[in-house]
DNA sequence: CAAGAACCTGCGGGTTTACGCAAGACGGCG
DNA sequence: CGCCGTCTTGCGTAAACCCGCAGGTTCTTG
């Protein structure tokens, strides 16, 4: 067995060159990238079939890396290893991942342990792990309480790259008044009317601004999910 | 010469505790802590002196930390030893960083070398050690060419935050015409209004949130800062 | 001191947003 | 099939936003 490892952080790295050698007796070879480029490359290269990898690198984030890989073979084993569980990464990954495939998504907080189960349940057993917290979020986040449906999901990243209602109406292929009121949807889960302190005045918050603000602090949005977004913003500008 | 490790990371701790015992053997103790909060307390009942610490830690972050511990004793050494160079991160430590303190601005991604050099110039020489990539920005952010005032940064942090023009008004103590006049300059230099492409239609761009995503992606703003700012604005909400 | 540069401010008007009201469209479900 | 909930769309309005125009400050600079 082959293993890759895709990991910016050179600490990071070793640890867990250290873990998988130590994890997976079975493995003859390691070999480690530093970003999703280079990820991409080796992964084409050497086809590999194993691979664990970090969310959040520089030049190129794993989710990116990640659609790629599985694009040209979808039966890859992927262990995401991260630092957070925003629930933008949760997402962002669920939306990727093929049909039946592997994969799995462990904190870096976690133990030691964890991490080699995790490890030998993905690669060996071909099994999903999921880490509990994370598996929370996706749990609250795909269902529906308190979650977002994907057009709540959808509408939010489009202010949040900051179009005007026409221009999602376009994007979208929807009214205007349509946008409009799946905004209002938006702004009432996001609860971004903030009535809340007291008397006299309100109007305190721009709504739209708002909701993006909000959207941030819980981890709705973040860097990640805001550049994969302008990307495809971009792309669908040019093909005009 | 006791030494305080501020570092959320295991790995990045241990790994900082070797620099810090390697490069200063005129230092006994090394104490560590895993977050903001727990740095400022272990600081207030060491009287440390000398501190490194990463900026973004989960429960409270370098920056906050390091200010209430510079409030405490403006003589303080501090490294800032950060993966990231976010104007956003430049911009607030500088904010807060006092007359005459030596501190410094070390990069993840430096040389073990360059760190040890940076430790030693800090807590023996008293020195400022700004890291070169950093410096850049700093010169870049404070000056002026394309670098933003501070009446433009803060009137971008008001509508990160989502207020209102009205709002922003009574905050500021402006004129609402004057918080608009901010916004255009603000809309200019951010070049917002992308009439880039070509022909037909423009406004594609609703720019107050244009502005926002854009600054985002440039790293002008990033987590930690709307944080702080909406801790702010909740103070001044709630002062009335 | 005069000429400017850089801000602040009021006025006015064109555009965009936010949203109530109400009329369809679509899909279960008893 | 008829009822109901969810989603879409148009119309209309009040508010917020963007911004040109123009008359003030304050502060620099020759």
């Amino acid at each position: 067995m082959k293993v890759l490892i895709v990991e910016d952080d050179p600490l990071h790295r070793t640890y867990l060159h250290e873990a998988v050698v130590a994890a997976l007796p079975e493995c003859e070879t390691v070999i480690e990238a530093e970003n999703g480029l280079a990820a991409e490359k080796l992964a084409r290269d050497h086809k590999s079939a194993h691979i664990v990898m970090d969310l959040q690198m520089a030049t190129r984030n794993g989710i990116e890396a990640a659609r790629t890989i599985w694009k040209e073979r979808p039966e890859t084993h992927i262990l995401f290893w991260s630092n957070y569980s925003d629930e933008a990464y949760v997402r962002g990954v669920s939306r990727i991942v093929p049909d039946g495939a592997a994969y799995g998504y462990v904190l870096k907080s976690a133990s030691d342990e964890r991490l080699k189960l995790a490890l030998r349940s993905i690669f060996i057993e071909s099994q999903c792990v999921i880490d509990r917290e994370v598996r929370g979020l996706q749990q609250k986040s795909l269902g529906q309480t308190n979650g977002f449906t994907d057009s709540e999901y959808e509408i939010l990243i489009d202010i949040g790259l900051g179009l005007t209602d026409r221009t999602i109406a376009k994007r979208r292929n929807l009214s205007l008044r349509s946008v409009q009121n799946r905004l209002q949807n938006l702004y009432d889960k996001l609860d971004v009317y903030q009535t809340s302190s007291d008397e006299n005045e309100d109007g305190r918050f721009n709504l739209r601004a708002r909701a993006v603000t909000v959207a941030f602090l819980r981890k709705l949005l973040n860097y990640s999910a805001l550049e994969r977004a302008e990307a495809e913003l971009k792309e669908w500008f040019d093909a005009k």
